[in-house]
DNA sequence: GCATCCATGTAACCAGTTACATGATTTG
DNA sequence: CAAATCATGTAACTGGTTACATGGATGC
C-alpha cells in the first residue's frame, strides 16, 4: 500500500520523505496518511529495490506549492540553490539534508503493476489506486474498476444469500442495531456500486475525446 | 478489537472458540471476522486477565443455532452429554476437547469500559461498538452515537475547509480520478452521518417505551 | 478405516504505529 | 541565541495475518 502511494506521487514530480507525507495527507485525506516511522523506512526498501533514487534536485523549482505551510520550505528551497551556486548542493545528501526521491524505471514498471493486480478485494488499496489510476492507460483503467464492480457486487449477493438464509423468526430475534449495522453496511456497498457504474460510464462515454 | 467482539459475544452465551468465529463472522459480516491465529491467543489473553474463564458447559444446550452447518457441532454436543453422564464430562479440558469459555464480572466490566470509552475515531472499533451497544443503557447508548456523530461532522468540516482553503485553479487542476474519490469519500461521510442521525432520533424517541 | 470437518493451538511474519533521538534551518 | 519548524531516521511495540502442527469426532 504505501509503495503504491509513494511510487505514485514520486512519478509525477521528485519530493522528499516530509513532503511526500503533506502531500499523501492532501490527497487521501489525513485520515489515511502514513507515518514518518513507516515512509522512512519505505523510502530506503524502494531505494533499495531500485525504484527510487536520490536525485540532486538542483534544476526544478519546488513543484508542489498546493498545500499548508509550505513558506518555510519555499525559503528553504531559495536558500539551498543560493548556496548551491557556491558548490553547496554537491554534497547535500551527505550533511543530512533533503534527500530528494525520484521514481526509476524499475519503479515505473513496479507502479504499473501495482495497479493492474487483479486482486481488488482491499478497500484502502483500492482507493489509492483510484488516486493514481490517471497512470493506467483507459483500457486498464476499465478493467480496475469492472473488477472491483464485481467485488462488490459479489459482497452484496453475499449478504443477501445470508439475509435469505436466515430462518424468518431468527431474522427478527436480531436485534435493533444489529439489524441497522447490517442495513446500513448493505446500502453502503450500494453507494459505492452506484459510484463504480459512475466512473465506468464516464471511462466508456469519455474514451472518445482521450487525451488533452 | 477482537476483545471487544469476544467479550460482547460472550455476555450472551457461553461459546468456544470455533463458534465464536462463526457467530462473529455471522454478525460483523464475513468481511471483518478475525483468523484463528488472533483467536485463540486473545482468548489465552482474556482468560489469564480473568475477564473469561473456561466452565464445563453441561447445563444449557447449544445456545446459537443460528446459523450454517451446525449439525456437526450438534451432534457433538449430543455425544458429550451422552458421555457426561458416565462422567467424561469433568475432564473435558484436560482432553483437549472444546474449550467453552464464560465471561465473568471483571469480564463484564471491561465490556462496559471498552463500550463507553470516549474515542470514537476508529471505524472498525465503532461498527463493532455498535452491535454490541444492547448492552449499554439508553443514555450510554445516545452518548455513543452523538460522539460519533460530532466526529463525523469534524471530519466533513475538515474537508470543506480543504476544498475552499484550495486556489480555484489549483482545485481545477485535481485530476478527474482524484475529484471523484474526494466526492465520493464526502458522500460516504454524509451517508453515515444521516445513518447517525436516525439512530440517534430512534434512540430520543424510543426511550419513552423502555425495557419490552 | 479413510476422508472430512471440528477444534485448538504455535511460530513466523507483516504492515503499520508511537515514542524517541538527532540535527539542520528559520524566525523572532 | 532561543524557540519553532523542517527533516531524517531508529527501536520497540501492536494487532493482526498466514502457514503449520496436532488431534478428536463423524460420516461414508
Amino acid at each position: 500500500l504505501i509503495d503504491l502511494a509513494l511510487l505514485g506521487l514520486l512519478r509525477e514530480h521528485e519530493l522528499h520523505g516530509y513532503e511526500l507525507k503533506k502531500r499523501l495527507a492532501d490527497v487521501l485525506g489525513p485520515r489515511s496518511t502514513v507515518s514518518f516511522g513507516s515512509l522512512y523506512p519505505a523510502l530506503a526498501r524502494l531505494e533499495a529495490a531500485g525504484e527510487v533514487k536520490a536525485v540532486e534536485h538542483r534544476t526544478s523549482g519546488p513543484v508542489a506549492p498546493s498545500s499548508g505551510s509550505l513558506k518555510g520550505e519555499l525559503a528553504a528551497f531559495r536558500s539551498r540553490v543560493r548556496q548551491g551556486r557556491d558548490g553547496w548542493v554537491e554534497n547535500v545528501r551527505g550533511t543530512r539534508g533533503k534527500k530528494v526521491y525520484g521514481i526509476t524505471e524499475r519503479g515505473d514498471e513496479r507502479l504499473h503493476e501495482l495497479l493492474v493486480d487483479p486482486d481488488v478485494s482491499d478497500d484502502r488499496t483500492f482507493t489509492v489506486r483510484v488516486a493514481f489510476c490517471r497512470h493506467l492507460d483507459p483500457a486498464e483503467r476499465l478493467t480496475l474498476f469492472e473488477r472491483r464492480r464485481a467485488e462488490l457486487a459479489r459482497r452484496i449477493d453475499e449478504r443477501v444469500a445470508t439475509t435469505n438464509g436466515r430462518a424468518r423468526d431468527d431474522r427478527s430475534r436480531l436485534d435493533t442495531y444489529l439489524r441497522s449495522l447490517w442495513e446500513h453496511d448493505t446500502d453502503t456497498l450500494s453507494h459505492d456500486l452506484a459510484w463504480l457504474d459512475r466512473l465506468i460510464d464516464q471511462e466508456r462515454t469519455g474514451s472518445q475525446e482521450t487525451s488533452s
